[in-house]
RNA sequence: GCUCCCGUCAUCUAGCGGUCCAGGAUACCGGCCUUUCAAGCCGGCGGCGCGGGUUCGAAUCCCGUCGGGAGCACCA
């Protein structure tokens, strides 16, 4: 039995989107939950794409996310080179055994005559792949188009006839039909080869076992399948391998198995796409999803393990995830959900965590230093407290808890509108003289003293508060104020709740 | 058009012939609490797409139907 082989392999796109990590994840877990193997390759055969640059936002959010690789960019491995544009001369040199053998042949229609082609099968309702035109040319004929300038792309002659079948590991036995799938290409005319063809190759040069992607791919399968029957027969892979210095395949290596997740969709039940607006793993990071909230929720989406448990932790995921586990119907991605479970996991935070973690949002929001002074950081620890059951995310924090590391008092209009009138100028002055009279300053010694001018005033709390924080927050919506005013230097407080005064209409 | 996949509360799901007049979570609504905002606690609303079978018994099996999605590229 060959130790469990899982692999990721998206095109590089300078971005990894929700259902690019989930497939990813599912993968990785996959082969955690093995001890096997996770392979990272990088796709570009069709690139004139900017490689480097483009790639490094995948690896970041790979890293981010937490799912780290055995073989793959950047640490490299026994089966690589794991970016298919340094694996050409492989390929070269299987499409030409393919050739040779008989499975492929060259075809010489212009893509404006394929394309007038499939128009013509569509008109006359008939399926639009390719009819086999140039399945058995003779060599007058291939001469006569190479006269004319042409340049051939190679395809894979399928069968006529039969089926072929298999058992994916979500969905069960699936099986199509060989008359519905027509010749497909595996080299362009400019020589690149398609995914088909290079991702049936790596798959196999690389031991990958298990493949676990999206349900698009689903009918793709059978020519993947044929792909390895061809690659396999007479050792034509292995001689490929052997004949350009590439590192020959596992010795365990069988074919993989496949496990096509059901499509990740938006609110709109369609398939996530960029014009769902935040689906990049680097946007949530952005707004202050924490990685592990991530990697659960994401695992969710199409898995689950019982009828009542939803927290996990990754050691747990790896533990509990198996591929027959996964549903077979388009999972919704509920960022109400993702929240709610963001939020839960930041209450089991620490306090010295939470302000570690809240620190880098802060500082992206210009008000604590990279590293944060110690001042910053005795605030942090102390908010941090404050902030837990009030936030679902990280980036929350910011418009909460700013004015305690600003100089200045940032006003709400509506607040001031609301709160500094009537009485408020009795209260903001009373507040000043207790407060300032206040021995300890503490958060108890701070709630005492207000709820003095409260009683001496005959208002309620909320008519004393709320002036109180808006003289010093700015704003009507605050951490506890009490607590918050502990936090910060007496004189400041003080200071703020005398400008205020002026404000009272 | 053809092929394949899918169909349990608004959403994610549990359910693999009786323990389901369908369970959990999120969202939503109401109450309690209350210095703002939250949090917390309590309660509520709400679903097996439809039609036939099979069976003593079906969300679970079969057939059909309707609906959704994907694929049929010199894109991956």
């Amino acid at each position: 039995m060959p130790v469990t082989r899982t692999r990721f392999c998206p095109a590089p796109s300078g971005w990894l989107h929700v259902g690019g990590a989930r497939a990813a994840l599912y993968n990785w877990l996959a082969a955690r939950h093995d001890n096997g193997a996770f392979v990272f390759r990088i796709e570009d055969t069709d690139a004139e794409r900017v490689t480097d640059e483009s790639m490094q936002g995948m690896v970041e959010a790979m890293r981010f996310l937490g799912l780290d690789w055995d073989e793959g960019p950047e640490v490299e491995g026994p089966h690589g080179p794991y970016r298919q544009s340094e694996r050409t001369a492989l390929y070269a040199a299987v499409v030409a055994a393919l050739l040779k053998a008989g499975g492929a042949y060259d075809a010489y229609e212009t893509p404006a005559e394929l394309a007038a082609e499939r128009e013509a099968a569509q008109r006359e309702g008939r399926p639009p792949g390719y009819g086999g035109g140039h399945r058995n040319l003779t060599d007058e004929q291939r001469e006569a188009f190479l006269a004319e300038g042409r340049e051939p792309v190679v395809r894979i002659r399928t069968p006529d006839e039969g089926s072929v079948g298999f058992t994916d590991l979500i969905r069960g036995p699936v099986e199509f039909a060989w008359a519905d799938i027509a010749d497909f290409v595996v080299q362009r005319a400019d020589g690149s080869v398609t995914y088909y063809l290079a991702n049936a190759v790596d798959d196999l040069a690389m031991g990958i076992n298990v493949v676990s992607r999206g349900e698009d791919l689903l009918s793709a399968t059978p020519r993947q399948l044929l792909l390895y029957n061809l690659l396999l027969a007479d050792d034509l892979l292995d001689r490929a391998l052997a004949d350009n210095a590439y590192p020959g395949r596992p010795a365990d290596a069988v074919p993989p198995v496949f496990a096509h997740q059901p499509l990740l969709v938006g609110e709109d039940r369609k398939p996530l796409s960029k014009r769902h607006g935040s689906v990049a793993i680097d946007e949530f990071r952005r707004q202050g999803f924490l990685p592990e909230v991530l990697v659960n929720f994401l695992a969710l989406c199409g898995w689950s393990y019982d009828a009542t448990t939803e927290r996990f932790t990754v050691d747990e995921l790896i533990d509990r995830f198996t591929l027959d586990r996964v549903g077979r119907h388009p999972a919704l991605f509920d960022t109400a959900k993702l929240r709610a479970m963001n939020g839960d996991r930041i209450k089991e935070l620490g306090d010295a965590e939470l302000a570690e973690r809240l620190q880098p949002y802060l500082h992206d929001a210009g008000l604590v230093d990279e590293p944060a002074l110690p001042e910053q950081q005795r605030l942090l620890l102390g908010l941090a407290p404050l902030l837990r059951e009030r936030i679902q995310t990280l980036a929350e924090a910011e418009p909460l808890v700013a004015f305690c590391f600003r100089d200045d008092v940032v006003f709400d209009e509506a607040a001031v509108a609301k709160h500094l009138k009537g009485r408020a100028g009795d209260v903001l002055q009373a507040a000043e003289r207790v407060l300032a009279d206040v021995g300890e300053w503490n958060a108890e010694a701070i709630l005492g003293a207000l709820d003095g001018v409260a009683a001496d005033l005959e208002l309620g709390r909320g008519k004393t508060f709320q002036p109180v924080r808006v003289a010093v927050a700015g704003s009507a919506v605050s951490p506890p104020l009490p607590e918050t005013l502990a936090l910060l230097d007496r004189e400041l407080v003080l200071a703020r709740i005398r400008a205020a005064q002026s404000l009272v209409g």
